[in-house]
Order: C-alpha cells, then structure tokens, then sequence
DNA sequence: TTTCTAAGTTAAATGTTTGTTAAATTGCCA
DNA sequence: TGGCAATTTAACAAACATTTAACTTAGAAA
C-alpha cells in the first residue's frame, strides 16, 4: 500500500515542527564555529536527544545527510530554514503598549531571524509618543487599514488579560494568520489561526510540581 | 498484579502536569464568577479539550468530581494548587538587568500567583540605581551568599545568550533547583534542575511552519 | 577492495488520547 | 415518598501517536 500516489502529504506531528527550529538555531552557531558537518550522534549529544529522534524528524521532510558522514551543516540549515518558511520576512504587529508591548518592541532577538514589528497599536495612543522607535503608535480603530495595506501577517497581543480576546477576535477578522499571545489567558481563535502563547506562570507553576519533592534536602 | 504494593507511584506524563497549571487558571476564573461546579464536558468546551482528557489527567491524582454532578470548583483548585505546590510562596532570583530583565522584574504577573522576586544579580552593578523597586541589585558575585541566606529555589536567566549557560551552572551550583530561562539558547542542567524556557522566537519560527501554505490566499 | 561510519528505514516499545461501560448522584414525576 | 430517567465521573480498553531501537544500505576512508 504505496504512499498513495501523488497529493497525500503524511502529516508531519506538531512536536516534530517545534522541534524544527531549535534544530535551526544549533546547526546556526555550529556554522558560525566553523563546523561544517555533523552527524546525528554529535547533535544528539548537543540537544541532549536521541540520534533516532533528530534522524526519524528530519526523515519526514527528506534526505539531508550522507551516509557514513553525516549533515552537511550549511545545507541542512537551508533545508530547514525553507521548510519552516523562514526563509524570507515576515511582518508583525503588536497590540498594546503598555510595559509588557514596549519590552517586547525593543526586544532585539525578533528582526535578525526576519521578524518584522512594522505597527503597533494602543487604546490610548495620547499616553505615548506618536513614535516609538522607528515605529508610530496608532489607535486600535487602525487595525483593519493598517494590517491590509502593510499586508501585516502575525499579530503580538501584549495587552491586558481582559482585553486579550478582543483583541484577538479583531485580528483574526482583519486577516492576521498567527497570533503571539502574551495575556495569560486561555485564547481561542478559529483552527486556521496559528496560536503561541508566551506564559512564564505557567511554566513556573508546572516547575513547582518537581521541585516540591525534592524540597528540604538542604 | 497488583500496583506494586506501596511505594511505586505511577509516574505522571510530564504533558499532564503541564495541562495542570491551564486547568487551575480557568478554574480560578470561574470561581471569581461564582461558579461552584463544573462538569468534564463545559470545562473541555472552554479549554477546547475532550471531556475524557480532563477527567484522565485529573484521575493521575485522585477522585476530585462527582458523578452526577461534576467538579466542586473551590475543591478541585484547592486540590490542583497543592498537587502543582503552588500552595505556598517561591522565592526567585533574577539574573540580568537589561531592558528584558527591568521588564521581567516589573512584571505584575508572578507576585499574585507566588512567585516574589527578592533578589537581582547584575555583572555592572554600577550601571544601575542599587535599588530597582524594592529589590536591591547585587554583583554576581553575591549569588552564592544571597541564594543560601535568603534560600531562593528559582532562578530567572535573562542575561545575553553568551553568558546564559555560564549563569545556569552557577545557579545550579549553589543549590537553585528550577530555571526560568529567557536566553535563546539550548540550555544544559543536570536532571534534577527543572528548566522552563521562554523563547518567543522559537515559538514565531514553529508558527509560519503552519502559515506559508495559506499564503496567497489574499 | 575492504572496513568502518552513519543515514535512512522499518519495526517494536512506549506514551497519550479517546471511547466505552459501570456505578454513583441528582432531579423529576407519579 | 419511591422509583425512574438523565447526567456525569472513574475505570477500563482500544486506538492512535511518538519515541527508541534494530536493521539495511550508501558513502568515505584506508
């Protein structure tokens, strides 16, 4: 029974996309470090992974390595970098400028993997300067307008938790097709939107569930 | 066979105790408004999971609901706190007062569920005021001291990527068991040290994965 | 050549989610 | 009040997904 002729992709799991891109970023600095091959054992040992693992994920999109030698570094990256469609720019922009929104504004790690914040947008523009960095602060009311004619692709909700579904509910209906969501909430959004969430708590709250056990051995 | 007598308690799936945290935060919200019980069918409903998947993960640690009835709201989150150990303060440390640091320091979002920063570790102490907020800024040659004497479990890294596995070991060194890691890097820790990453980056290059097959669909 | 290394692939083991059944609780109606 | 129907958990079982291990083959080096 043969991979059924032409049109059917086997899924690729979610975990395995995840994965994708800490792949990018090691291969990224090896290269940087002037190594140029690497075989699955060595990256295993640097992600602290199983060879098996890192050769079955790569395998569902193709034949990167040589046998008896491994990944060539520089080729893979390209592969992968494709694969993930980050091989080009892709256009951000925030809601809510609060501390949190400015924070994330001026964080520096987004535009060098091509992740453009090129609009932000506030309830209460009059609070802030008409221009934050390079970028100008525009009312909500703006949305609509500005994500089509930037042909805006990613939304970044910094906003309140009250607020955050709203939010997001005007992002999508404007054509936003990924959402970064940094309100701790519990989001929703139509299956043919991208969510992430970025929630520190919650990743202190489910930290505690192992460190409890091992408390008191002072 | 029968559950092997006393001692062996069945291991919980790590992704289970991640859906924890994400069921105490929707519970809380409806406790607030004055909902007493819930069912496994409206809970999923809200958090977009299966009825079944909840009442699994919550039968990993015993019989919370009710048949016929459901879940006592107040019971089950006084239960799942304590399960998670979020039912008492955790102290944390942060290292790194950079613009992401500052913002991490102020963010208004851990003190209410917990987790107090009560110091902050700089390698340029002079830089900044020698007090940020309530908490005084040390040299990062005090981690040792300050951890032990105001015995801080958790350790927050939001120095620059170079630094980051060189502030992990020490923090590990001198007793830290858990790390909120903000550095975009593969971190290492020895396996009884909880790591948690937040890498937004990550999340965005896993995210257009998804959205460069809907492209041209303008 | 021959030997060795390491990818790619298949299969087995493990882990996770979903569906099903039985038992418990509640509310309603006679 | 008693009994019946509806609801819902808990437990068990089945289906599904993911990871790991084992095997096969290609390529590199000697």
């Amino acid at each position: 029974m043969q991979n059924n002729n032409n049109r059917i992709q086997i899924e690729v799991p979610e975990v395995v996309v995840q994965r994708l891109p800490i792949y990018v970023r090691v291969l990224s600095q090896l290269l940087e470090s002037n190594v140029e091959v690497i075989s699955s054992h060595q990256l295993g040992e640097l992600l602290q992974m199983t060879p098996a693992q890192i050769r079955k994920d790569l395998s569902y999109f193709g034949r990167f390595g040589k046998q008896g030698r491994g990944y060539n570094i520089q080729f893979l990256l390209d592969e992968l970098r494709q694969i993930l469609g980050i091989d080009r720019a892709w256009k951000a922009c925030i809601v809510g400028l609060g501390r949190l929104g400015r924070a994330i504004i001026n964080y520096p790690g987004f535009s060098p993997e091509g992740f453009e914040i090129v609009a932000a947008f506030d309830n209460d523009v009059s609070q802030y300067d008409s221009q934050l960095g390079t970028i100008s602060v525009q009312a909500m009311e703006e949305i609509a307008r500005t994500v089509k004619a930037k042909s805006i692709s990613i939304g970044i909700v910094a906003v309140p938790s009250n607020q955050a579904q709203s939010v997001i509910d005007t992002l999508v209906d404007n054509g936003i097709t990924g959402i970064l969501n940094y309100a701790p909430i519990a989001p929703f959004a139509p299956a043919n939107v991208v969510m992430r969430n970025i929630d520190p708590v919650l990743s202190l709250q489910s930290m505690t569930f192992y460190m409890k056990e091992n408390e008191g051995t002072n």
